[in-house]
DNA sequence: ATGAAAGCGCTAACAC
DNA sequence: GTGTTAGCGCTTTCAT
């Protein structure tokens, strides 16, 4: 283990310093010297110190990964972008859960710095709270996913979660659903703020009253899906409702499930995020799908394009999301047809 | 940013080489001097330059976790083990994407060697082709989970998929099925293997005929599932079904669904790995649930403790999986009694 | 176009 | 107990 730059500079009879060159591809060497120094790499199997590289040039090839839930398919299918394009730019990735907690997320941050991480992808637990200092501090750029951070002059990726929210609502009242209800996520979260706000926008269109106890807020996790339709049953009465993300459906479809309710006849329900699932469950799941595994990719392109050059403007990427009619919120069509898409 | 050990040593009035000892905690460090350096660094917001310590010690803080899938929730709950354990162990963990493809996964385990990884964490994508001898080279130990290495001596974590197998498969059996189907992975996977053989196992026992059109095989993914199963509805009847994985197991329900088979009347579904869906789905799916977080864990905590002794002795942890019955595979059993888990 | 040499920040002998 | 110092493997002036 571990041969040097220096025996292959001797095995090819030339400086260290040339292999170096050679080694960052610089413009300034001699085509044959050039040869004889890769063969000599190659032959030598030699894998240059990232470690003494790194303490050098003072930077790192590796980017930080902090996404809410590991767990969660949707921010999973964002970290196999951001991994793909930075594995194909040279970047290594660092994965970290935060599970939407603060100080977890906060050690995190601090583990970047320490790292010296070349840049973080990051889906922040709070649009507020969440504190970008130490990064700022240390001078690594941050590309929020999913969500924005308010005042905070960061790239980000994300969707158009009020239009599509408000899209999705039209359906379900378009479907001949007289109270439309929302099982909404963390309103520290801009996904959790928008999605409430394009929800409202689109009952109030229609002229329906702004009922407040149609609208319950769980955590974004199947347990807070659970928990939010329980209270929502047990509160008013509804007849389709929007959920604001993959695994709070999963809760609240059990518990429809569970306390016999026909969907969609008698709940038309529509989902956010594509879970795998979504078209194996019966009826099949009509959702608000996202371009997640683009999310990360083009995330992972705005980070290396910052690192390349720390003096970009900051820009904000918005992805189109797009409504899939299924089964789950067809009321009045044939539901042979509804297993299209 | 970059406060160096050199600035700490200055403050405190002591030499760097104190300030040293008293961050790798050595115990020759009088007490009110081990003060005044940490008091110093705490102040300055010191943090040590990994780069230059593992340029140094010829070691890193990081794990590696290679899983074949990071899509795949039963992957990434065992990532969340490593995870959690390495954190408490102050490792941090990079995390990679084999797709169940060797060039893949040879690449990183190249970008292990190369990184200076403490240590792998990886779900081999065959147990006889994966080729650990570039990570034997560099010394960097490994533990396999989920699935075995074939002949080589390294550390795993597993359940017994043979038993599993045959429990899950004896189950429907007894449930009344007749010609009990097995859609499994692929066999150079040791679970591809152990759950087809398992299964055979139980249908010689009860003495069925050895039927080889029951047995389709996949590629561990949804679409691999639609696949077998379509096969299987094509080429033979059956009453039963075992399904080798999570994934395979929605792409076979879905198939299911769309030709109108009813669960668990006309056909009786048992499948490996408990997905949160598995209880939002109606009916509701029998599983065979392994410990996926604690498999995540233990293999951290082994590859951690042989990192701090290479010589111990190889060791084989294997966990115990359990059967949960559910509505998916009831057929004499008054349903309403088949919501427990 | 190539080489010599200085140092990045840290740890570990080795002195005292 | 504490300080001095020599590198770890690499990149990058500065010479030539």
């Amino acid at each position: 283990m571990g041969v040097t730059i220096r025996e292959v500079a001797a095995r090819a009879g030339v400086s260290v310093a040339t292999v170096s060159r050679v080694l960052n591809d610089r413009p300034d060497v001699a085509a044959p010297i050039r040869r004889r120094v890769l063969d000599a790499a190659a032959e030598l199997h030699y894998q240059p110190n990232r470690a003494a590289r790194s303490l050098r040039t003072r930077a790192t090839k590796v980017l930080g990964c902090m996404i809410a839930d590991v767990t969660n398919p949707f921010f999973t299918a964002i970290a196999r972008g951001v991994e793909d394009a930075a594995q194909q730019a040279g970047y290594s990735v660092l994965l970290a859960n935060t599970d939407e907690e603060l100080p977890k997320e906060q050690r995190y941050l601090e583990v970047a710095v320490a790292e010296r991480l070349a840049g973080v992808v990051l889906s922040p637990a709070s649009s507020t709270a969440t504190d970008l200092s130490v990064l700022a501090g240390a001078g690594i750029p941050v590309v929020a996913v999913d969500r924005r951070l308010q005042g905070a002059a960061v790239d980000s990726v994300t969707v158009n979660n009020f239009r599509a929210a408000s899209e999705a609502t039209w359906h379900l009242i378009e479907q001949g659903c007289e109270r439309v209800a929302f099982l909404g996520g963390p309103p520290s979260t801009t996904t959790g703020a928008r999605r409430l706000a394009g929800y409202r926008a689109a009952i109030r269109q229609a002229g329906r009253p702004d009922a407040p106890e149609l609208v319950v807020r769980g955590d974004f996790r199947v347990e807070g899906g659970r928990q939010a339709m329980t209270t929502l049953l047990e509160t008013t009465d509804f007849d389709g409702v929007l959920v604001a993300n993959g695994p709070m459906t999963l809760g609240a479809m059990e518990v429809l499930a569970d306390r016999g309710r026909v969907v969609p006849d008698q709940v038309a329900v529509v989902s956010f995020d594509e879970d795998s699932w979504a078209r194996a469950h019966r009826p099949t799941l009509s959702v608000v799908a996202q371009p997640t595994y683009e999310i990360g990719q083009r995330a992972a392109q705005l980070l290396l394009e910052r690192i390349g050059d720390p003096g970009l403007e900051p820009r904000r990427l918005v992805l189109p999301a797009t409504l899939h009619v299924r089964a789950s919120s067809l009321r009045r069509v044939d539901l042979t047809t509804a297993h299209a898409s």
